[in-house]
RNA sequence: UCCCCCAUAGCUCAGCUGGUUAGAGCGACUGACUGUUAAUCAGUAGGUCCCUGGUUCGAGUCCAGGUGGGGGAGCCA
């Protein structure tokens, strides 16, 4: 059946021709206006029944919720609030829709509520301007690594890369959990199980990216990354996608300069191609923001916020100098921190939501961290106690991203491994990039749905992938 | 994992220092109206007050435990 999607007939281009349009049923006024949205964009398209030519039957089954299809002529509408309207002819009822039962009415609801119809909740404005906007970042990056001379690198997913020291990882296992065979000394045999040894799921595919730099120049990762942390909160996912370039020859400079420019690219794709779903998630931002009190709003709308991002460099300050800032701000003085301020440990939420959202309100890079309270892979600096590490922070959402440039000498990062317990044989292979061929890289991580939640003004990461795993939930 | 808050109709919520028949708005249903924009107007139905136990003459209300949800923290992206 040709059809035509909703979003090519709000024009008047159309108008005259005979249209067959489908969809699901928004609202049924006056048992003449049906308002019918098929996913292709936010507008509705209000078809214009007669009354006394559609059988009774067929209107009481034209409900909220319910999946029709019609055909008919376009033509200007007569009312105001749309261009264009279909004169129907004829009109089927696919797959009705019990408005006693079905919980998406016409009206507001509680993102808690939607969360508990995840698979409904598809067919609201909000959700569904989210995952447009949410595939359009997505094509962005993409577009942004491509065009740059990137190549996509698929990492694994099933993994015996255990050093990573990111977080808990879920085991992968095809042994019976009642039944385990277990070797002499009680302890449970891998060597039984699927791959021979004990693997996971993957917690970030660095290490393996970093073996595609050194041959493909530059490669970024785009894939699900698990963390069987016990986190729970609005930024954290027990799955969540994570992009992760690696680039061969460039230092921490080059690094943020790349993860700006990114960022940028992103943003301002979006902008231009989504801006129908942009503006409707400000208005909805504004409403849910009715409920805060001030001091808790945002001071810029969401277009304006992604708007300054693109058109302003984004702060740069080593972690040294953050904490002076630190300590010489109000706050500080003040007493209102909860956590210390000294050089030596790591910022605290409370810390970053000041530098970026009151000191600078703008994303702020933080560089070379204290070698301690980083990863064992972060480049050494000269001065023998910091690590050339970057972490991107954003207003309202705190880490974005995080990246570093890699240590590319053999001989420090085997000490590094020593200081961090990583077993050598378990990372051999890593460390054969750094015996033949050696060169300074560098690549970052960025979660994709901490770049929806910026992009969109959601406040919770549940409301920005469509099936959201965390601990004791994982229905649907 | 820790701290705080919450759980009452399909949804959002009210329900006072414990008191007799648990309410509102929206939605749904029935009817009226018919160029409506979350249509309007009138009417009707709809409740295991999250669960278990306790205190009390009496518990939606107080106490304990549990479950679920939210906000914040830690871990991080």
């Amino acid at each position: 059946m040709k059809r035509h999607v909703i979003s090519s007939l709000i024009s008047t281009d159309l108008v005259g021709e005979s249209v067959t349009v489908c969809g699901w049923v928004r609202t049924f006024r006056n048992d003449q206006f049906l308002s019918v949205n098929d996913g292709s964009s936010l507008q509705n398209l209000q078809l214009v029944l007669d009354r006394d030519a559609t059988p009774e039957a067929t209107r009481k089954l034209l409900t909220t919720g319910a999946a029709v299809c019609a055909v008919g002529q376009l033509v200007e509408s007569q009312g105001q609030g749309q261009a264009t309207e279909v004169k129907v002819e004829q009109v089927e009822v696919l797959g009705p829709a019990d408005p006693e039962e079905f919980p998406i009415q016409m009206k507001r609801h509680s993102m808690e509520f939607l969360r508990e119809k995840a698979h409904l909740r598809f067919r609201t404005s909000t959700f569904s301007a989210v995952f447009r906007l949410r595939h359009a970042l997505q094509f962005a990056v993409h577009d942004f690594f491509n065009s740059d001379g990137f190549y996509m690198l698929h990492t694994p997913i099933i993994t015996s890369s255990d050093a990573e020291g990111a977080g808990e990882m879920f085991k992968v296992s095809t042994l019976d959990p009642t039944d385990l065979p277990l070797d002499d000394k009680g302890v449970v045999d891998y060597s039984q199980d699927f791959f021979g040894k004990p693997v996971n799921l993957t917690v970030s595919g660095q290490l393996e990216a970093e073996l595609g730099a050194m041959a493909l120049g530059k490669v970024y990762t785009f894939g699900p990354t698990f963390r069987a942390e016990n986190s729970n909160t609005s930024r954290h996912l027990a799955e969540f996608w994570m992009i992760e370039p690696e680039v061969a020859f460039n230092d921490l400079s080059d690094n943020i300069d790349l993860a700006e420019a990114c960022l940028k690219h992103v943003l301002t794709y979006v902008l231009k191609h989504n801006l129908a779903e942009l503006e409707f998630l400000a208005q909805r931002e504004l409403q849910a923001e009715k409920q805060l009190p001030a001091d808790k709003r945002n001071a810029m709308g969401l277009i304006e916020r992604l708007r300054f991002v693109t058109e302003n460099s984004f702060i740069r300050l080593t972690y040294t100098e953050a904490i002076d800032l630190l300590r010489a701000s109000k706050p500080f003085k003040k007493k209102k921190f909860k956590f210390p301020v000294e050089w030596g440990v790591d910022l605290q939420s409370e810390h970053e939501r000041w530098l970026v959202e009151k000191k600078f309100n703008s994303p702020v890079v933080l560089t070379d961290y204290p070698a301690s309270i980083k990863s064992f892979y972060m480049r050494q600096n000269d001065d023998g106690k910091t690590v050339a590490a970057m972490d991107v922070l954003v207003p309202g959402i705190g880490e974005l991203i995080g990246g570093s440039q890699r240590e590319e000498r053999l001989d420090i990062l085997e000490k590094k491994c020593e200081e961090f317990n990583i077993p050598k044989d378990h990372v051999w292979w890593y460390l054969e990039t750094r015996k033949f061929g050696t060169a300074p890289h560098a690549g970052f991580g960025m979660g994709f749905e901490r770049l929806v939640m910026f992009a969109s003004g959601m406040t919770n990461i549940r409301d920005v992938i469509p099936f959201p795993r965390t601990p004791h939930s994982a229905e649907f």
